[in-house]
RNA sequence: GGAUUUAUAGCUCAACGGUAGAGCAAUCGGCUGUUAACCGAUAGGUUGUAGGUUCGAGACCUACUGAAUCCGCCA
């Protein structure tokens, strides 16, 4: 068994002064032939640990380098230098993993975040990287949590699926068939009866319907798992893998819905805050760094930390699509001509409306709600106003979207009329629909895009950088 | 998928159409309580690829490839 002490718990203060200890890691820089800068990812920071160049020998010496995994044993001791409070004085050394530094791609200096993007095997070694991943996971534990402080149960919704007809987006094919030689029907399409799942599969754009059959019985789940679309998108803020956070709630309506979103985001936004200063208080200083190159007018008027206090401390703004629309028809901005697409009742928001709702006109995460039905999906239940649905997005400063739901149309023959309008087959719907037919209630519930919530509490502007491995169109090394 | 921008040393970036340069990294040496240590020296390039314009192209033009940003699709 390997004895080690985490740097993370050293520096935090937690192992007494003046004893021994033993402490692994990778090197971060090495100053002076005296200084290792050590780092084994429990924590941002690095402990430095001194060596004696006169009573280590040379050959041990040259071995360390930047990015080379040491074990060193020592006494932990008040540091006499000024950068830090203690550090640990070496009496042995050995080198687990040498690291040419010839070759090695990772230097102590700013790299480019694109750069990395194409060491992404390395770069969880950045402290860039080591911030957003520790971030990311108790970002996913305080969804977690919150799910299950509430109640909620975490249901596993299928990643295989035979379903197409919700049509969120572009599906991945899941086949065990020859590509070159596939079996045909005698019209000469392939033959998907002979594939594995006896008809075509796909990768799950979402999900939510299974969600739905869980929540009319449990009441309360939520699902959190990988999610695809094969769209060729490329953007900051889409991947063709990316996990997806569904709470599907029963005896629930849409301002319950608001309510639970909201909650949950302010949740994990509190939870990094209390959890993850250091990370977060890195990332800001990162951010901070990279404005600098940027005009004064494209700065973000808020650090990262206080824009995240400012979330907290604001409710959301909850207001409907029309009046949404109201507003924006009569911003001094659409006045001047300045909006690159018309507005007009009945189309869907483009980009440029959205952002100057949250980032100019409110100056917060903004809920809208009660779309036109025709640029929503089937199951969102139908107003009475007989125009619009229950449909609610909740919208970030700089992300977008970053939660999309609705309440759910419960009545059956209103859903089947809908579904019919859209051409959406129903005989291969009977399970969802036999929700509707078999003890229906009202319910409700949304999506929530992990990595953009992630995006947001890290500042970082890129949903490639904080996924460890994106995949995106051209793209899935690693 | 569309638009725009971009591609120069391992990395980050310079170079008016006129001999391709700096910082960091590397190599060698010095210094030794440093803080992405510092000081001196050395080495490092078919300027993304293929064409073209020009007396002369890293720079201008065309195509291709990759990347970034924005838009569309959405979470």
């Amino acid at each position: 068994m390997i004895k080690r002490t985490e740097i993370g718990s050293i520096l935090k203060g937690q192992v007494a002064l003046d004893t021994p200890v033993t402490v692994m890691g990778w090197v971060r820089s090495f100053r002076n032939t005296q200084f290792v800068a050590l780092n084994d990812g429990s924590s941002l920071g690095t402990l430095q640990v001194v060596v004696n160049p006169e009573t280590t020998d040379a050959e041990t010496l040259k071995r360390i380098t930047v990015g080379a995994s040491v074990c060193f044993e020592g006494q932990l001791v008040a540091s006499q230098g000024k950068g830090q409070t203690v550090e640990v004085i070496a009496n042995k050394v050995e080198i687990f993993g040498d690291c040419d530094p010839s070759v090695y791609p990772l230097q102590p200096k700013k790299h480019s975040l694109e750069f990395l993007r194409e060491i992404a095997h390395l770069r969880p070694r950045t402290n860039t990287f080591g911030a957003v991943l520790r971030l990311r996971h108790n970002i996913a534990f305080a969804i977690h949590k919150f799910f299950n402080d509430k109640g909620f149960f975490y249901m596993h919704s299928p990643i295989i699926t035979a379903s197409d007809a919700e049509g969120a987006g572009e599906m991945f094919r899941v086949t065990t068939l020859d590509p070159k030689n596939p079996p045909l029907t005698e019209g000469g399409e392939v033959d998907f009866s002979k594939d594995f799942f006896g008809r075509a599969a796909n990768l799950t754009v979402s999900g939510q319907l299974e969600g739905e059959l869980a929540a009319l019985a449990l009441s309360k789940i939520y699902t959190f798992g990988p999610t695809f679309r094969a769209e060729n998108s490329n953007t900051s803020r889409h991947l063709a893998e990316f996990w997806m956070i569904e709470p599907e709630v029963a005896f629930a309506d849409l301002e319950d819905n608001m309510n639970l979103a909201e909650a949950m985001l302010k949740f994990c936004i509190q939870y990094c805050l209390d959890n993850c200063r250091e990370d977060l208080d890195f990332l800001a200083t990162r951010l901070v760094d990279e404005e600098k190159s940027k005009p004064q007018a494209e700065r973000s008027e808020m650090g990262l930390i206080e824009k995240l206090e400012f979330v907290l401390a604001h409710p959301f703004e909850r207001l409907n699509y029309t009046e949404a629309v109201d507003i924006l028809v009569n911003s001094n901005h659409n006045k001047k001509g300045k909006f690159k697409f018309p507005i007009e009742w009945g189309t869907d928001l483009q980009s440029e409306h959205e952002r100057y709702l949250v980032e100019k006109h409110f100056k917060k995460p903004v809920i809208l709600i009660n779309y036109p039905k025709h640029i929503k999906a089937f199951y969102m239940r139908q107003n009475d106003d007989g125009k619009t649905v229950a449909a609610m997005d909740i919208l970030f400063p700089g992300i977008g979207e970053i939660v999309g739901g609705s309440q759910r149309e419960e009545r059956l023959d209103k859903l089947t009329e809908r579904m019919a309008e859209m051409h959406i087959p129903q005989d291969e719907m009977y399970w969802f629909l036999d929700t509707r037919r078999f003890g229906s209630c009202p319910h409700a519930g949304y999506g929530l895009g992990f990595e953009r919530l992630v995006q947001f509490i890290s500042g970082m502007g890129n949903i490639r950088d904080v996924i460890p491995f994106p995949r995106y169109p051209g793209s899935a090394e690693f």
